[in-house]
DNA sequence: GCCAACGTTGGC
DNA sequence: GCCAACGTTGGC
């Protein structure tokens, strides 16, 4: 089993929104950059994802997700209503993944940038880096374990 | 293939 | 709202 981070804006799809019913799988849509969708194909059913709060107030990771289905056809792009459309994209040949994710668990509290910054076994993470903007990327099991303990 | 312009991300 | 950083676009 692998492990995960992506970054979402909570006002759109955060942790309540998985929490909100643990049985209903969320489809993680509107990825848009290669190197995180390369992340998302590379995910397994059963991989765990923490999920990291951005552009908002409680900036920090949250919870964990679980994926529930690998990475197939994100619809959005073809979606004329979504603001997420990509007109360039071929449909016999979508650019985009994604997948789908269920809740595993909220983090006892939110583990805030501040946190993450001040744990030395999280130094590496490229979400710490300066100037990074990756939206998914892959954790460590001890980097997960870090945050999960 | 280079690179300047532009748009987006994301913390502050 | 600001702005640094970075990815993408498009002319050449």
């Amino acid at each position: 089993m692998a492990f995960w981070l992506a970054k979402t804006e909570p006002a759109e799809c955060g942790i309540d929104d998985f929490a909100r019913d643990p049985a209903t799988a969320i489809a993680w849509v509107g990825v848009r950059n290669y190197q995180a969708r390369n992340y998302l194909r590379a995910m397994a059913v059963g991989d765990e994802v923490l999920v990291y709060h951005s552009s908002c107030k409680l900036i920090g990771v949250a919870g964990i997700v679980r994926v529930t289905r690998a990475a197939y056809p994100d619809p959005s792009q073809f979606d004329p209503a979504s603001p997420y459309v990509d007109p360039k994209s071929p449909p016999d040949a979508p650019r985009w993944s994604a997948v789908d994710m269920a809740f595993v668990a909220r983090l006892p509290q939110l583990l805030t940038l501040d946190a993450l910054r001040a744990m030395p076994a999280l130094a590496q993470m490229p979400l710490l880096q300066r100037g990074n903007r990756l939206s998914v990327m892959p954790v460590t099991a001890e980097e997960f374990a870090a945050i999960r303990s």
